[in-house]
DNA sequence: CAGTATCCGGTGCGATACTG
DNA sequence: CAGTATCGCACCGGATACTG
């Protein structure tokens, strides 16, 4: 039975997507930028990059710079964007409960007031529900 | 270099570990009972078991119910419920950009009131934040 | 700059069967 | 009930070199 959790698994689940989400949400959008960065495989990268377009969580593009031949980019479509707090949640985590040999990959910063971002459970009702002792899991029917 | 996120995808990023958080998440404690729940191989399972027992995310207790051997269960340290943000944020991105084949596997519900929780940005002045167009993403220096 | 083409080693993972 | 023991394949991923 595929569930919501094992197949967005199946998409990013692996070990250089959601660096290279990352790397799109921090404006990262050339090929050798993204490879530098993470210091994915180039074939790796590659095949990333196909199985996310595929997926729909990013777009490529060819754009012609002015003076210099045609170029290839990539960016995050709206459903890339909205991985955005799952990368958040990650973030939030690692920080917590991970030594801190562990660098801080980004941060995310309210653009309004500049403040930092978390991930949170919010409720319908419009608490925040801390998972500690404020949260109910069922299975659904 | 290792960063928050590779660090935690390392830890919870291969195909069985979150299955099995979200299993401990819904009180499921025994191996068995885990092994028919998620269909994951018995030996990997027991590995999944052993690591995430190392990285403290659950803890193993053996315990005596009256008239019968002893039994071992697992259950959620407060770093593996701390986890469940993360599961929150996979299943909503999965319900709103997954096809309707895929089963939702969870729910999370707020103790007090009963209503629907989700995994939602939220700044420290208190303001929901969208990822669409309220967010900035910058490397950490 | 943006990939492909190979080659190859490690291992994740599935299936099955066996123990305490 | 709670795991180990084996086996084998597919595939991920690292290194390197080559093309448009």
């Amino acid at each position: 039975m595929q569930t919501l959790i094992s197949e967005a698994l199946a998409l990013v689940g692996e070990r250089w997507s959601l660096l290279v989400v990352r790397e799109l949400s921090l404006g990262r959008r050339r090929f050798d930028e993204i490879q530098a960065a993470t210091g994915a495989p180039r074939a790796v990268l590659a095949d990333r990059l196909r199985r996310l377009t595929a997926a729909g969580i990013c777009a490529t593009r060819t754009y012609q710079p002015p003076g210099s031949r045609s170029r290839r980019e990539y960016v995050l479509t709206d459903a890339g964007v909205d991985l955005l707090p799952l990368l958040a949640a990650f973030v939030d985590w690692g920080e917590r409960h991970l030594g801190p040999d562990a660098v801080r990959d980004i941060e995310y910063r309210h653009l309004a007031c500049g403040g930092h971002v978390t991930a949170q459970l919010v409720c319908e009702c419009g608490q925040l529900v801390s998972p500690r002792d404020q949260l109910v899991a069922q299975i659904n029917p």
